[in-house]
DNA sequence: ATATAATCTAGACAGTGTCAAGATGGAGAG
DNA sequence: CTCTCCATCTTGACACTGTCTAGATTATAT
């Protein structure tokens, strides 16, 4: 695209990335190798080495991409709505269903225990770290405008957080029982679990 | 161990299960290797295949033998607390969390999208949904108690499955910030979230 | 302009999942 | 009891993987 014809491909880090990202929607975990991501970059099985320590240090940089999407829609939401904070609970919960739905490969990846503990990956942490304190925000709004129960906004948001994550995860792996999926579809899911963390009824 | 010592092993199908599980406790992901799990199990390295169509279908096997020890402990809490609703609550999603804990690899690989979507994994799919049984039956008695809002106990367990293993998700990949673990333990925060589903608080 | 360091290539290595061909021996038929 | 059949297991091979080393190329700073 940017790059030049040259010898040094001038953008590599960034261009191995999103040839990752592509191969991850494409065609799927299994086919991202790096010799793979290497090839579709246009440059040899071992170039990638000068940018990444690992191949787990590229897939946290993918990650970290899929992240910084996340992180961009739910914040475009959250200005959306914070004059309508009875909306802006299921918006910003849907948000996150949306983008696990549409990206489900590198949302799975993102949360796929990439990290082995160890190692930094400090701007995978950092983009982490600022998706949680959107998901506070939310929360706080929510429990000035009377929607949800006033308490420590952490440890809500943290049980909000868990609630979406967690029923989304359970859905994508296949484990909500077929009984449940043929009576209702997700947003009805969602907006009844939610309505068991709210104060008031949502719809 | 029960094997013979000839040609044909007797009870390899079970032996690679197994080592398997044993590799995965012992030495993580990564180190779970067809060949690994078939030199552990002491046979060749394409043995495996007379019991096993692929890779996935013996993780696939292991996962079950997974779901297999989580629904036992779960039933053996449920049929401990029945008499007492407000502690088999707590005590039930405690199970879970602990289970999580110490056998944290053979975890992951069960939420982990082994299942391809396409393929059968029928002795999966029946142990996964005998677990989601327990834990409509762990709702109900408590929607009976009143500790849970009357409503379709089927939701109701989907949204309280999804807290406690969304919870533990986020917990097991390091993305509950440092800022909450520091001032709150696990049982304590597992409490929180609890009582933000109860319609009576829980301790 | 030249030297230094960053970047990229080529080749090699051990390890992987999978398949094909053949060796082995347990179980049932005669 | 013997013989045949077939599931089981071994050996060998293949393409592919992540990673390392040595060397080629070139951008950048002096």
């Amino acid at each position: 695209m940017s790059g030049k014809e040259s010898y040094h491909h001038g953008d590599l880090k960034n261009a191995l990335v999103a040839a990752g990202v592509e191969i991850l929607a494409g065609e799927g975990l299994n086919a991202i190798s790096l010799r793979n991501v290497a090839k579709k970059a246009g440059v040899s099985h071992s170039a990638p080495y000068a940018h990444f320590k690992d191949k787990q240090a590229l897939l946290a940089a993918i990650s970290t991409e899929g992240f910084k999407k996340l992180l961009a829609q739910l914040e475009s939401v959250v200005s959306q709505y914070t004059e309508q904070p009875e909306r802006l609970l299921p918006e910003a919960c849907w948000v996150y269903y949306q983008f696990a739905l549409q990206e489900t490969n590198i949302f799975k990846m993102m949360f796929s225990g990439v990290l082995e503990k160890e190692k930094d990956y400090s701007d995978f942490v950092e983009v982490v770290q600022k998706t949680f304190q959107v998901v506070v925000e939310v929360v706080t709004i929510c429990q000035t405008a009377g929607i949800l129960q006033a308490g420590e906004s952490q440890l809500t948001a943290m049980t909000l957080w868990a609630q979406i994550h967690g029923m989304i995860s359970l859905y994508l792996e296949g484990q909500i029982s077929h009984t449940i999926l043929d009576q209702h579809d997700l947003r009805e899911i969602l907006l009844y679990s939610l309505n068991q963390l709210a104060l008031v009824p949502i719809s």
